[in-house]
DNA sequence: GGCCAGGTGTACC
DNA sequence: GGTACACATGGC
C-alpha cells in the first residue's frame, strides 16, 4: 500500500527537478528517486501525495522532512520583502520547496557542479551510483536501484576511476572530499551545531568548494535560510531584476543578498532561480 | 568551431 | 583589493 500524505502547496517538478537533487527522473507521470537507503516513486493525487516504496515507509516522517512539507509557505512568502520580482517568481510556482538532503550526497552532488549543466550533473551522479553505489531494495521486476555512494567507498576509489564518471578536474576535489569526511577530519553532522559562517568556513576548506558550493549545501541540506548560493542565473536574476541597467559590484550584490530578503532568504534566492531559467527566457535560456 | 554550463584556484596587477 | 585564465566535458 502506497503511503498517503495530505499535502499542502507542492510542485513535485521544482522541487525534485529544479536543481537542488540530481537523481530524480518523472516515469509515467511519476517522480521516482532515492531519499537515503529507500528507493520511492511519488505521485500526486487529489489534494494528497502518494509514495510507493520497496521497504516499509513507517509513518512517512523521513519523507516529509525530506520534502520540506513542514514549511509553511505561505508564513515563509509574508516574510519576503513586498517587491515585484518576487511577487512574480512565487506566484509563477507557488509550489516550489527546499528539500533537506543527505549533507555528504549534496555536498558531493554540487562538488561535481561546476561549470556543468544541470542534466550532466545527473549524469554524473547516475554514473557514480551505478558505479559506487550499494543496491538497495526496489520495484518488482527491475534492476536495483542505488544508494548515492558513501563517502567511506569513494574514499577508496582512485581519481582515475572517478574521472570514468566524466567528472573531468573535478575528480580531484570529489576524491578529497571522500577522504576528508572519511578520515573525521570534516564532520558533516557537527555541522549542524555550527552557526552558519562556522559551518561555510568547514565547508569551504575543502578544495574545490568555494562560497557558491558551500551555500548550496547549507541551504539544500541544512535548511540554513540565511545561506543565499549566488551562481550564474542567481546573479542574472539579481542584474535584470534588481539593478538593471545598472552595474553593481560583487560587493554590492553580496550585501544585497544579506540584507534584502529577509529571514528566509534561502527560499527567496530559489524561487529567483527557478523563475529566471523558467519564466524569463532570454537568449542563453537553455530550451 | 565557439560559447556556455547551479565555480574554484591561481597568477597576475 | 580586483581581474584573467585554466580546468574536463558535452550540448547547442
Amino acid at each position: 500500500m502506497p503511503l498517503r500524505i495530505p499535502t499542502p502547496f507542492l510542485d513535485l517538478e521544482a522541487t525534485l527537478d529544479g536543481g537542488q537533487a540530481f537523481r530524480w527522473r518523472c516515469v509515467d507521470g511519476a517522480w521516482e528517486g532515492v531519499i537515503g537507503d529507500r528507493w520511492v516513486r511519488l505521485r500526486q493525487e487529489g489534494g494528497d501525495l502518494l509514495a510507493e516504496t520497496a521497504t516499509d515507509p513507517g509513518d512517512g516522517a523521513w519523507l516529509r522532512h525530506y520534502l520540506g512539507l513542514d514549511d509553511d509557505l505561505e508564513a515563509i512568502v509574508r516574510t519576503f520583502p513586498d517587491d515585484p520580482p518576487l511577487r512574480d517568481a512565487v506566484q509563477a510556482c507557488p509550489g516550489l520547496r527546499l528539500l533537506r538532503q543527505d549533507p555528504w550526497e549534496c555536498l558531493a552532488s554540487f562538488i561535481l557542479s561546476s561549470t556543468k549543466q544541470i542534466v550532466q550533473i545527473q549524469q554524473c551522479v547516475a554514473l557514480l551510483c551505478d558505479a559506487f553505489g550499494e543496491p538497495i531494495p526496489g520495484p518488482a521486476g527491475a534492476t536495483s536501484p542505488r544508494a548515492f555512494p558513501t563517502a567511506a567507498r569513494l574514499a577508496l576509489v582512485t581519481e582515475s576511476r572517478l574521472r570514468d564518471c566524466k567528472l573531468g578536474f573535478r575528480a580531484r576535489y570529489l576524491a578529497a572530499a571522500a577522504q576528508a569526511v572519511d578520515a573525521g577530519r570534516l564532520d558533516l553532522e557537527a555541522l549542524r551545531g555550527l552557526s552558519t559562517a562556522a559551518a561555510r568556513e568547514q565547508l569551504t576548506g575543502l578544495p574545490g568548494v568555494g562560497p557558491k558550493i558551500a551555500n548550496c549545501v547549507l541551504l539544500f541540506a541544512y535548511g540554513r535560510q540565511d545561506a543565499f548560493p549566488v551562481d550564474v542565473w542567481v546573479l542574472r536574476a539579481l542584474r535584470e531584476l534588481y539593478f538593471p541597467r545598472r552595474r553593481p559590484k560583487p560587493r554590492t550584490l553580496q550585501r544585497f543578498t544579506e540584507t534584502h530578503f529577509g529571514p528566509n532568504a534561502g527560499y527567496a534566492q530559489q524561487y529567483l532561480f527557478h523563475y529566471i531559467r523558467n519564466h524569463r527566457p532570454t537568449e542563453t535560456r537553455l530550451s
